[in-house]
DNA sequence: CTCTTTTTGGGGGGTACCCCCCACGCTGCG
DNA sequence: CGCAGCGTGGGGGGTACCCCCCAAAAAGAG
């Protein structure tokens, strides 16, 4: 083993908490530098002790796990979070990435998942408890209904023409590869906004760009 | 229960595709329809069963995992599919996503995984490996090392503009945005497209999209 | 205090995109 | 057959963006 993984442990919950010192004891790799029952301790701690990783939950007493996280990421106090929680809550996850969480895991995971994931994270890796990841999956190639009804109403030669914005051609470009007029591929880009409801410069390629997943 | 889940589990190695059919026995919610030791066996069970889930491995003789995916995907069989491999190799797994795979599991995994996240599947949400959920986060924010050390030559008031331009905002919005002039924002688009090496038209909004979540 | 960088502002030209109009040929449908 | 929808062209105008040039005040570095 090279050195200690310096860990900050926080759970309002004392009896979890212990339960997780338990767990963390149980890995030699870990070496716990402090314990702390609400967010404001658990940032004084992090502060303090500039551990590797905060161990953080979700739901806390004077600060959530949620806004240590941005205390830690906002000043620069260079520990890893990883959030704990009992809720799968999508909004939740999703703020969790936002502030730069490199875990979350739901506290209903094993001991030994809970323990993957801080390697993981020790590592610079990730790890999310995969009843989230659909989660993940989603951000990639997900749109609102409305909009997914307007896109089957587009011809086959107007998909073809926004499967060419995708990636980032030019009208002439796309004209020159279809082998049809620059007029023509302008007339098929005008009909497609009006389609999708589109206004303002670049508004197509924005919208091409953020659904290339669904174009094939 | 409402209704069974019907699975086609395909495997080349018969002793793990005994382990997996005794998984899938122990809850009565899954029905394994049929049971393959190749690729284009699995695929064709798969159209004539239509199963519910389709559960392939990725490494078979004839066709692999992603290729019985792919013809799943292309004819329509409304099957989803769960990959089961060996190895958690970044690339394979971007493929496996790539093909529309909604489940991507280690062989390594508990029982109670690959059930979970059948259930899970079966639902119309995804379940990933945990140890691969990193793969998915870098996907949102990462990008080449020399793009990230040209991002930062860039000076505040670039910056701040760059950020503007994600957020889908023409030239004079910034401009209004910042109270300076619509001159000054288009200089500092030159200058930020002359220090990321970008050339022509869009090239700009297609990075700062790209980008976005790099920018805070 | 110089010298550099940054930020601010502008001129002018070229291209691409958005938006309105129009037309012709083709296909399919009632 | 007429008529709608689609694909193909074009005209013209307005705006936004990219690219080159320049300049001066402000801020930092030496």
């Amino acid at each position: 083993m090279t050195e200690a993984i310096t860990v900050v442990v926080a759970d309002d919950h004392p009896v979890f908490r212990s339960g997780l010192m338990d767990v963390l004891h149980t890995d030699a790799a870990f070496r716990v530098v402090g314990e702390a029952g609400d967010g404001e301790a658990a940032l004084a701690l992090v502060r303090r002790h500039r551990p590797r990783i905060a161990l953080l939950d979700l739901e806390m007493p004077k600060a959530s796990g949620l806004a240590v996280a941005e205390a830690v990421r906002h000043e620069d106090l260079g520990a890893e979070v990883v959030i704990l929680t009992m809720y799968k809550d999508a909004g939740m996850f999703r703020r969790a990435l936002d502030v730069g969480a490199k875990g979350y895991v739901l506290k209903d995971s094993a001991a030994t998942d809970i323990v993957a994931c801080l390697h993981m994270v020790a590592n610079g890796r990730a790890y999310i408890s995969p009843a989230l990841s659909s989660e993940l999956l989603e951000r990639r190639a997900s749109l609102p209904v409305a909009e997914l009804a307007s896109l089957v109403e587009l011809t086959p030669a107007e998909r073809r023409v926004l499967r060419l914005i995708a990636q980032g051609k030019t009208s002439s470009e796309i004209a020159a590869t279809l082998a049809i007029s620059v007029k023509t591929v302008e007339n098929h880009r005008s009909h497609i906004c009006r389609k999708l409801g589109l206004r303002g410069p670049q508004a197509l390629l924005r919208f091409a760009l953020e659904h290339k997943a669904l174009l094939e």
